[in-house]
DNA sequence: GCAAGGTC
């Protein structure tokens, strides 16, 4: 019987190489997948003792993306902090619609296989690729037997020893990476809608663009790593020293001091004296007083890396490390290198080095060193091939990057170019011998204590740097003859007593970033230079003439107000300190659970931390970026309304824009301040403009309601002490208020989602005990019954006029349910502990006014108002003659019988409605109606 | 409109 396997890696190049070896000469047909990229070879081997029938297919990277349910996927559809609960929001994960093609392929040809190999790369990500790979697999043969391929090398003799040894995909493994995932997704998105949003109203870019301020856990560290070289150099203080320089006639050597410097000048003054003085007793002589002489050799390379050949790229080929990465991967698409994205810096030993260096023997300019490498050493020349020394790198999965075949006659690019002379010569250096020096130090002494050393280098042998000609130099240094011998004296050409000061770092260069970045395990071998150019691409650095990375004013006010909220989402060791937490589940010390769950508490506590000092974030930027809505603004009402900062007035200012909107009027572009065009000429307001109140003692700019009249009120908000302002629309008539400091920087409300796309706080979302004007409902009475007309939550509320009442919060639009208490006969209500059996609304409890109150007459009732008829009861004894509301739950005894929907009785009397106005009166209009005893009874608004 | 990680 023929065993058939279906065999899976995690790119086609990797497909066709291990389909290329195993076949092991034997026929290969090749056919296309349903994806273009992805071929499927067939051949057959010896399986186990099996015959075996190989399908060898690929897929590209990771099969299945992850992101957020449906119904949070839009910004403003949730408070971003939900992002950060597992029990509110949920992660999907999903093979998109790019990939659909390849699991189609999976699905297909699992239908007609025995076994699935997974040749998926041997790292993390190949493990979580693997059980995605697994698990499309099996929706196309449940029975599938899945079995994992593991190998350190693409070479004979270890995919070979990885058929033989076939394992299990390594689950733990998997769970890690996913793990990672639905972190970074969570925080980056909870993160980024946040600050996006709360910056919104700076204009840090060109106008009309819309900048995104995103937070990633690897962006924000590489961007700290930028602001803090930055920082040191701002806070950088110069410190004066002074130094001896010595000249000997005919010697064009340098001589450094032996005291290296002096940070004293009264000191280095004295000494400078007193050593001039015994020089002149010398007859201006310096006395040699030491030669020595010693071997130095220079290490050849390790194998490279990526990592490295970003640092060289970005140093010494001028190639930032991004485009290195897209150049290196196009040469390795053709193959002419090794693929790119490796960490390892050592070769196995089963790679034929030696092949290797005879491909290049034919190339014109490093050809000649090949072959020579190739060649037994001779007297003459000792160049020969040694094995590459190893570095302590081994990702598993890759060689280092080597060339796998010679340059061709044109390359796409002088990029191309560069890169692959690069690899090639660092290949062949690997493989060749140490450079050798002698190195000459000579001591001399000026007067009586004074000593300067002078160092000369002769290169015996060159070895390796022959071919790293023009990467790598090392140039000899010559040692005039008359220095070479002890009490030698030689005459002073000059001596002089320089004046020099302390130099600050230099700016972070690339390289130095992709160091650090390695350093820290921020991204990966094949991301960090991506992580780079996205700071780059967001704003928040960018590089400035000689290469340096400078930090924008976005990226330094990004780092600057989060240390200064103490959160220190910037710093290097955060994501370092993850991956630690993350390792515990491959050890089986922590569940992926628990893991996701302390990350993003964490998180959380973090977001809270910086959403209550949001003024942090707006005062550093306020300081470097004008406020968008103070750009293209004419003042309407000098000192309208008082500040609550400064009790100045501030200025009631309007948008001369009449289609609304300080966004996108301005024409000024750049960075930071000064560039304000202020347009005075526009006073009329226009009905969708913006209006704002403007303090210029603060340099504050409050946004105000675009709709209704403003009116100053007498009141001043408990927490901020602004100035309240009233609201009038002048359709309906009805007025609120508002405070201009809570609008803009709301309370925390539990009940308010300051990220909503339609909320701005009001006077109406506020619960403040303190404030008069507070309409909001408290936490707990959100949530007080069933909506007799839809089903949803009611809550219990009290109008600015005084009245009480619960209405439904579906929301203008969906449900406009409300029912009035009596507002003559209650005086006070309250939730009681539990809810109605019948229809699950809240216990309530209505106090009744003694005032109102006849002999006889309850004090209070409780129980619940639409079920319970001693409510009904308790009102007619209080001469309130209405009927409430009947809960038409089915079951219930007013339900049931209703019909379909809201088959209540529109006519009044019985156990129906009453006091509906079914005329649709509007608003206002259906107080008191034919009762005349103000609020009670429901009203329908149409 | 959001992350980081694979790869094309």
């Amino acid at each position: 019987m023929v065993l058939r396997v279906l065999n899976v890696a995690e790119k086609p190049s990797a497909a066709k190489e291990i389909a290329n070896v195993l076949k092991a000469g034997q026929q290969c047909e090749t056919r296309p997948g349903l994806s273009r990229f992805n071929q499927i070879y067939d051949f057959d081997m010896n399986l186990a003792g099996n015959r075996a029938r190989m399908s060898f297919t690929s897929v590209l990277g990771h099969l299945k993306g992850t992101d957020f349910e449906d119904r949070v996927r839009k910004w403003g559809s949730c408070d971003p902090v939900d992002l950060l609960d597992r029990s509110r929001t949920k992660v999907e994960w999903f093979v998109p619609e790019d990939k659909q093609p390849i699991a189609e392929t999976l699905r297909r040809e699992s239908r007609r296989a025995d076994w699935l190999v997974l040749w998926l790369d041997c790292d993390s990500e190949g493990e979580k690729i693997a059980f995605d790979v697994a698990d499309v697999c099996k929706q196309g043969k449940p029975s599938i037997v899945v079995r994992r391929a593991r190998f350190s090398a693409m070479t004979h003799g270890d995919l070979f020893r990885a058929v033989a040894q076939l394992g299990e995909p390594n689950e733990r493994v998997a769970q890690m990476v996913s793990t990672r995932q639905e972190i970074d997704l969570r925080a980056g998105s909870a993160y980024t809608r946040f600050l996006t949003i709360q910056l919104e109203k700076f204009s840090l870019v060109g106008d009309d663009e819309r900048q995104i301020v995103s937070y990633g856990p690897c962006q924000f560290p590489t961007l700290g790593l930028v602001v803090d070289r930055w920082l040191k150099i701002q806070n950088f203080v110069r410190r004066p020293f002074w130094v001896f320089d010595l000249f000997v006639k005919d010697c064009k050597v340098q001589f450094d001091w032996a005291r290296k410097h002096l940070f004293d000048e009264y000191t280095s003054m004295a000494l400078y004296e007193l050593c001039i003085e015994e020089a002149e007793q010398d007859g201006m002589m310096v006395s040699v007083t030491r030669v020595d002489k010693r071997m130095k050799n220079r290490w050849r390379p390790l194998p490279l890396s990526t990592v490295e050949l970003q640092k060289v790229a970005s140093r010494s080929l001028r190639i930032s490390s991004h485009r290195a990465m897209e150049v290196a991967e196009s040469l390795y698409n053709k193959g002419l290198i090794s693929y790119p994205r490796t960490e390892t810096d050592r070769f196995d030993k089963s790679y034929n080095l030696r092949d290797l260096v005879g491909k290049q023997v034919g190339h014109l300019d490093w050809g000649p060193f090949a072959s020579r490498l190739l060649s037994p050493p001779s007297e003459e020349d000792a160049l020969a091939f040694t094995w590459p020394r190893s570095g302590s790198n081994d990702d598993g999965a890759h060689p280092p990057i080597h060339p796998t075949d010679v340059a061709p006659a044109r390359f796409e690019s002088t990029d191309h170019q560069k890169i692959y002379e690069y690899i090639t010569k660092r290949f062949l250096a690997a493989c060749s011998i140490e450079a050798r020096a002698s190195e000459t130090r000579v001591e001399v002494r000026a007067g009586t204590s004074e000593f300067f050393t002078a160092r000369g280098l002769i290169i015996e042998e060159k070895g390796y740097l022959e071919v790293m000609y023009p990467f790598e130099k090392w140039t000899d240094k010559d040692m005039p003859v008359a220095l070479l011998h002890v009490n030698a004296k030689l005459l002073i050409d000059s001596l002089m007593l320089r004046q020099s000061q302390t130099q600050p770092p230099p700016l972070l260069q690339e390289s130095d970033l992709i160091a650090l970045m390695d350093h820290h395990g921020i991204g990966t071998d094949a991301t960090i230079a991506e992580h780079i150019k996205k700071v780059l691409d967001r704003s928040y650095v960018e590089k400035v003439r000689g290469g340096g990375f400078s930090p924008t004013q976005i990226g330094q006010a990004l780092v600057i107000a989060h240390e200064q909220c103490q959160l220190h989402l910037a710093r290097p060791d955060m994501r370092a300190k993850q991956e630690r937490q993350l390792k515990q589940i491959l050890t089986s010390e922590m569940e992926p659970a628990d893991v996701l769950t302390n990350a993003l508490s964490e998180y959380q506590s973090k977001f809270r931390h910086l959403r209550q000092n949001r003024d942090v974030l707006d005062t550093v930027f306020s300081e470097r970026f004008q406020a968008v809505t103070a750009r293209t603004w004419a003042t309407l009402i000098p000192q309208f309304s008082r500040c609550g900062a400064c009790s100045q007035l501030m200025d009631l200012k309007c948008s001369h824009s009449s289609n609304g909107g300080g966004r996108g009027q301005a024409t000024s572009r750049g960075h930071g301040r000064g560039r304000r065009r202020a347009q005075a000429h526009a006073s009329v307001r226009q009905e969708g403009a913006d209006r704002a109140l403007d303090c210029i003692p603060c340099n504050k700019t409050l946004k105000v309601p675009r709709n209704g009249n403003l009116e100053r009120s007498q009141h001043e908000c408990p927490i901020c002490r602004y100035q309240v302002i009233s609201v009038t629309n002048s359709t309906s008539n009805s007025t609120h208020t508002v405070c201009p400091m809570c609008m803009n920087n709301p309370p925390p409300e539990p009940g308010f989602n300051p990220e909503g796309k339609t909320s701005e706080f009001r006077c109406f979302n506020c619960t403040n005990s303190q404030c008069r004007l507070a309409r909001g409902t408290p936490a707990g009475l959100s949530d007080v019954a069933k909506c007799p007309k839809c089903g949803r939550p009611c809550a219990l509320r009290e109008t600015s006029s005084g009245s009480r009442l619960v209405s439904c919060t579906a929301g203008r639009g969906n449900c406009d349910f409300v029912y009035f208490f009596p507002r003559n006969s209650v005086e006070r209500l309250g939730r009681a502990n539990g809810s109605c059996e019948r229809c699950g609304s809240a216990v309530l409890e209505v106090f009744f006014s003694s005032a109102a109150r006849p002999p006889g007459a309850p004090q209070c009732f409780k129980g619940c108002i639409w079920c319970d008829s001693r409510y009904e009861s308790a009102l007619r004894a209080l001469g309130e003659d209405r009927d409430v509301p009947r809960h038409p739950n089915p079951g219930s005894r007013f339900g049931g019988r209703r019909g379909r929907g809201q088959g209540y009785n529109l006519r009044g009397g019985g156990h129906g409605f009453s006091g509906v106005d079914i005329e649709g009166r509007g608003r206002g209009g259906v107080r008191g109606g034919q009762h005349g005893r103000g609020q009670s009874g429901i009203r329908f608004p149409r």
